[in-house]
DNA sequence: ATTCAATATGCTTTTAAAAGCATAATAGAA
DNA sequence: TTCTATTATGCTTTTAAAAGCATATTGAAT
C-alpha cells in the first residue's frame, strides 16, 4: 500500500502491521529475540537502524518487501 | 517483482535496478554522496548496513519500497 | 594478452547500534 | 483518577558502519 522511502514511514508501516495482528512490541520481538527496546526504536523511525534488524522484525511480522520505481516525486507521508 | 526478505536479496535487486539504468556504482552513488565503496558493500548484501544508507541509495535509483504479508513461507532466492 | 573501466577491499577515525541491565512515561480500562 | 499494561528512554560494553584516504582485483573489449 503506502510507498516507503524513509525510515520514518517504514516505522509507521511496521507498527501498522503489528497492531493489526494484535501484538505488543514485546510479543512481536520475542519471536526473533528482538528486545522491546529495539522494536520501539525501529517503529519510531530511527534512521541509523541496522538493516538486518529490520529484516528480523519483518520476519517476526511475516512481511516481505518489494522494490519498484517511484510512482510520484516524493510521497512519503504516513497515511494512517 | 521478487520478494525481498534479506539483505542479500535486497542487494541483488538494487544492483538489478542500477544496471538497468546503465549506471555504475560510482555514478549512482554520486547522486546522493554515497561513495562507491558503500554502494559495493550494499549490493553485496551486507546485513549490518545502516537503514538510512539504503534509503539514500533507493533515492539515487528512484525506487520506493512496499511491505506486504509474505506470500510463501520463505522465498528469498535471487531470481536473475 | 593487454588495457582500462568498474568493482571489491584495506586501514583509520569517528560515531552509534544492539542488547543487557534497567526505569520513566504514557495510555487505556474500570 | 487510579491501576496496570504498554511504550519510551537511560547507562554501559562491545561491535562495526561511514567515509576519507587509498589500492587490488576483476571483467569486458580489442
Amino acid at each position: 500500500m503506502t510507498p516507503v522511502t524513509s525510515a520514518q514511514t517504514l516505522g509507521s508501516v511496521l507498527r501498522y502491521y503489528r497492531t493489526n495482528q494484535g501484538l505488543t512490541q514485546a510479543a512481536a520481538g520475542r519471536k526473533l529475540n528482538l528486545p522491546q527496546k529495539t522494536v520501539s526504536r525501529m517503529e519510531a523511525g530511527t534512521a541509523t537502524m541496522r538493516l538486518d534488524t529490520v529484516f528480523r522484525y519483518m520476519a517476526a511480522l511475516g512481511l516481505e518487501m518489494h522494490l519498484e520505481p517511484r510512482s510520484k516525486p516524493s510521497d512519503d507521508e504516513a497515511l494512517w
